[in-house]
DNA sequence: CGCTTATTGAAAATCATTTTCAATTATAAG
DNA sequence: CTTATAATTGAAAATGATTTTCAATAAGCG
């Protein structure tokens, strides 16, 4: 039940549910890969025709704002957006097939706060990616 | 002699030598922080005035093809390109001055391809970038 | 020096995103 | 169940960044 946990929060959060957000909502809890506001407006107008772009946009934004989602950089661009998972904060994206995993990075941090001081900085926020080949895309 | 050294490589690489690249190398190849392609094209114009911003983005372009400049991702926008350093592929960014800063990051790698295998990736690619504030940049 | 062709800057075209706005609709109050 | 109010909507226009087109220029070869 992602999706009503999602509408939940947006509700608590002062914002009205309505069909736009519902079906946006519905396309991008349910989805393991990243999808720019082009496919998810392409997406959730199969379940509500009359949805506009720019309510996806909106609604995206406020997505981001409450933490249920996370921006997406990749070559081509840096527009996509992915459910955000509690407490994992680090990517792997396939290649090949756009499948998105977390995967728990608590050893990490430390590392990075290490490096920090090293180098004479405070950290306050990293961005990990690792992209590759997931099980399915990779040759025998 | 980095400019020289980006210059040589340009032409090494096919490209001819005109007054609108040697401006933009120079502003880009002496620069510690990350610059968009509007912040190089006034940089630039300040020593070649005739400079269109077409040449800027036609240079970037060129110059990341050649591994000379990596893009860099923040917050506002995905367009900013910074020295590529050799090697040290992990960027720290001040979030404050902008002021960006390589580190090495043999020991990351490894750890990265270990991560990979536990979720059945093969890892091609990685995206690394810290944020925080430099030690100038830093409140007592 | 002269030829060939890459490169140029300006202007137009394109593409993504944001703003504006009148109409609609979710929600709270009656 | 109404009604009132303010958030939200989609369409269209506006914006901003990037790319393409194109005739003029200039780099680099012979």
């Amino acid at each position: 039940m992602t999706a009503d946990s999602w509408l939940n929060q947006l509700q608590q959060g002062g914002y009205r549910l309505t069909e736009a957000r519902r079906a946006v909502v519905d396309v991008v809890s349910a989805c393991d890969h990243a999808l720019t506001p082009v496919e998810v407006y392409d997406a959730a107008r199969q379940v509500y025709p009359a949805l506009g772009l720019v309510s996806v946009y909106r609604t995206l934004e406020k997505l981001d704002e409450l933490g249920l989602v996370q921006r997406v950089h990749q070559e081509g661009g840096c527009n996509a957006y992915l459910p955000h998972a509690d407490g994992h904060q680090h990517l792997i994206i396939c290649e090949q097939c756009g499948r998105a995993l977390y995967f728990s990075g608590d050893d990490l941090s430390g590392l990075f706060q290490k490096v920090g001081e090293q180098h004479h900085f405070s950290i306050t926020g990293h961005w990990l990616q690792l992209s590759g080949l997931c099980a399915e895309c990779q040759p025998e």
